[in-house]
Order: C-alpha cells, then sequence, then structure tokens
DNA sequence: GTCTATATCATGATAGAC
DNA sequence: GTCTATCATGATATAGAC
C-alpha cells in the first residue's frame, strides 16, 4: 500500500542532500576544521562512509555546500542589476539603487529558506574572513562575475570618484553586511539583547540606511583622491542627490 | 668574550614570548582549529613539549595570546574616553568624537607594532566571528567594560535616537573596521590590486569617513523607532551638527 | 548505495631522563 | 627548563560484504 501513496507531507531528503544540509548547518555553527564528517553523517543519519562515497573528500564537500546556494544568489543578483540597467533611459544609475540591489539580495537571501537563508549566509559571511585558502580561492571564483559587474557598474555611477576609493567603500560596506548578517551569531560586543531579535525586514532598513549614509560621505583628503579624478569639494560622493 | 657584551641587537626573546608570538602569528593566519602545537613549537623554535610546560594547555594559550595584547588596547580606549569626558565642559560629547576615539584606536593599535599590530588586530577581528564558544566568551569578557562604556557614552551622546538604533549602528560599524583592518587577508571579493596596499592613515581617514556617514545617516523608518524616543524627522543622528 | 570494520595518520598531552 | 619518546584519542579515508 505504501507504494501507492503519492506524496510524503514532508518527504525525508536522500543522503547526499541530508549530508549537505546537515554540513552547511555544521560548518556554519563551528567552522570547516571543528566539523568532522562524524558529525556530519552522525546529523544527517547516515553513514560516516556515505561521504566519501557522495562526495569524495571532505574538501569537495565544502566545495559543494557552496555550489549548491551560491549559483543562485549570484544568479538574482545578476538578475537586478540587469533589471537596474534596462530601466536606466540615460545608461546612468543611481549609486544607491546598486548598492540596494547588492547588499539587499544579501539581506534577501539570508530570510529565504529555499536558498539557505540564515544558515548559509552566516556561513557565507563568516567564510569572507575564512583563513583556509582553499575555500577563499573558491568562494572568489565562483562570486567573481558578479561582484565585478556590481563594481564596474558603481565605477560608471560614481564618474566623479576614484575607484579605489569606491572599492574601499564596496570593501567597508561588505563588512558591515557581513557582520550584520552574522548577528547574533558573531561575538556579540555589545551586548547580546537587542543584537538577536531583528526580522529581514527591519535589518534592511537598519543596513541600507547605514550603508548608503556611508556611501554618501564626504570623501577622505588622502592623496590618493586629491590628485586624480575626484572634484576639489566634498561631498563629492553625494553630489548627484542620488538616493 | 661573549659574557660581557651588554646588549644585543636583535635580542632572542625567551621560549614563552617566542611561543606566544608563533602562536599570535598562526592563529592569524590560519585559525585556532587549522594551527597545531606542532606548528607553533617549530615556528616559534621551541620543544613541542614547552607549550604544555609553560601554558599547559592550547586553550590556556589562546587566552594567553589575547591577554597580552587586550590589556594595553582597552586601557588607552578607556583613557581616550576619559580625556573627551574631561575636555567636555557641558557633559556633553560629540557622537562623531566618541566614534573617532573607539574605532580610531583599533585602526592605530594595528599600525603599532608593540602591541600586535596587524597581525594582532587580524586575528581580532576574525575572531569577532569566531564559532569557538569558549574564545568568544573569554573576549567578550576581557573587552565588555571597555564596549559598555563607550555604549552608554554614545546613548548621552545621541539622546534624541533609540538605543537599539545606537547598538545596531555600532553593530555594523564593528563589522566595517573588523573588515577594513583584516583587509588583503579577508576573502578579497573585490579584487586584491586596491585593497592590499594601505598605510594606517589613509585607511584611518577612509575608514572614518564612511563610519561617520553611516552613523549620521537618517534613522530608518522602522517600528522600533517610531513608536519611542526618537525625533520624526529623518537625520535625527546628524542633527547636532557632530562633526 | 549502504553498511561494518579497519587502515593510516596527526593531534593534544604527558612521563621521565637530563 | 628543556628534551625524547610515547600515549590515547580521534581524524580522514577506504576495503569489502551485503
Amino acid at each position: 500500500m505504501a507504494a501507492s501513496i503519492p506524496v510524503e507531507y514532508a518527504p525525508v531528503p536522500d543522503t547526499r542532500t541530508r549530508i549537505l544540509d546537515a554540513a552547511e548547518a555544521l560548518f556554519a555553527a563551528r567552522g570547516f576544521e571543528a566539523t568532522t564528517m562524524r558529525m556530519i553523517t552522525s546529523a544527517a543519519q547516515a553513514n560516516l562512509a556515505s561521504v566519501n562515497y557522495h562526495f569524495g573528500a571532505k574538501e569537495s564537500l565544502i566545495e559543494e555546500v557552496f555550489r549548491r546556494r551560491l549559483g543562485a544568489i549570484t544568479a538574482r543578483m545578476l538578475a537586478r542589476l540587469d533589471e537596474l540597467e534596462r530601466a536606466s533611459d540615460s545608461g546612468v544609475i543611481r549609486p544607491s539603487k546598486i548598492v540596494e540591489a547588492f547588499f539587499g539580495e544579501a539581506i534577501c537571501a539570508a530570510a529565504d529558506e529555499a536558498r539557505g537563508g540564515k544558515v548559509f549566509m552566516r556561513l557565507f559571511g563568516r567564510t569572507l574572513t575564512e583563513p583556509n585558502e582553499f575555500v577563499r580561492n573558491f568562494l572568489k571564483r565562483e562570486y567573481a562575475i558578479a561582484v565585478e559587474r556590481y563594481k564596474q557598474a558603481l565605477f560608471r555611477a560614481l564618474p566623479g570618484v576614484s575607484p579605489e576609493e569606491i572599492v574601499w567603500r564596496l570593501h567597508f560596506m561588505l563588512g558591515a553586511t557581513a557582520h550584520a548578517i552574522a548577528g547574533a551569531d558573531a561575538l556579540n560586543l555589545l551586548g547580546d539583547e537587542m543584537i538577536a531579535a531583528a526580522d529581514a525586514d527591519t535589518l534592511y532598513a537598519r543596513l541600507m540606511s547605514f550603508l548608503l549614509g556611508g556611501l554618501r560621505a564626504p570623501l577622505p583628503l588622502t592623496g590618493a583622491n586629491n590628485v586624480s579624478s575626484a572634484p576639489a569639494t566634498p561631498k563629492a560622493a553625494s553630489s548627484k542627490r542620488d538616493g
């Protein structure tokens, strides 16, 4: 009789998927090195040998944990940028729209369980500072196309600001966003109570306000900016009234 | 004859110090779990057993690596806050001064080899997202007093902004700063060339401009802020013209 | 594809001579 | 305080029955 039941209400995923889910959660919670194969197979209710059967080695498993999610996330990021470029008649996009698309998509992915949700995005955020060279190189490769297109879009959107300055601000924004997603999971130097509870909408509003404030801040008076393309007046980054 | 030479030009530190130096560098470069006692003693040119003789266990060594540096750093942070409070006749300190003191001191410590320099601050920054509970709890304890005093100072400096909002902005700033200090060491999604080279002064100028821009950004329109103490007008965080 | 059992190795830690 | 030698443990990975 069981053979004719068409749909399970909560179908147990196959072994491979269970392993990926368990590994993702454990890597996020404890890091790569501190997570053993035994922990993974135990959480996945699979046999120890099944990891090697399905993925070969631990490093390949790590790769696959990322590959499974990153494709969808970068695809959506690129789609949003496509949309912005199509919607602009002049070809000029407001910088704030670019920032909203890129980092908003990160927050969005963290709120979407189908794409790994908070668990994956915490793992991803923490991996930005992961020392393991193998992981870093892999991530960089997977992410390079989306990052490069957003970077170039920002260069075009802010022709008065030096690329170096823009890259640094992106770097700062990335740090703030990663830390924001890590949230309560991060070492919470500021006190647990307030950081712990935050729905995605509130986090999005708060983070965007902060990021755009930082994006529009007056350019610092460093040598690199004085000599080249940046206008002499401060507030250059916000002079286009971009938001 | 060697016995009478009064000063060595580059005196070799004692074993204990060499172990701490090696451990600090290796932890920063590879993480706690991936760093073995053998790597540490090999780099320190010490015997494997000497770590256990001097520190007992690996966890105690980790603690000591932090304890050695954190005291001086938090002391200077607190001294700068004392100075700000003494210098203000009204008892009101400009928010930007508080942010400059706290995060500027972090950049400053990263540039000061006597306090561990970049190596320690990268380790420190990365440890903000360290999953190891033992390390997190320890750091939180060591850092709590300084963080709490700065937090309270910001609350007083921004009476019109809800504490929750302030804590979140501190959280974002912490993320941006940690990522900035990690610099080239962090997974560099944005392309190596520009992020790699940055002297402390330029980094300080760039980071401060960004952080203060974020601090002064209009408050987001979230429920938490509408109901309570924040004024209805945006730009509340910058209404005091604080920098 | 899934399991049991195991090979092989590196880890943190220690004992005990010097 | 420093060393050599070694322990017990737990790691990844595999062999081979089912």
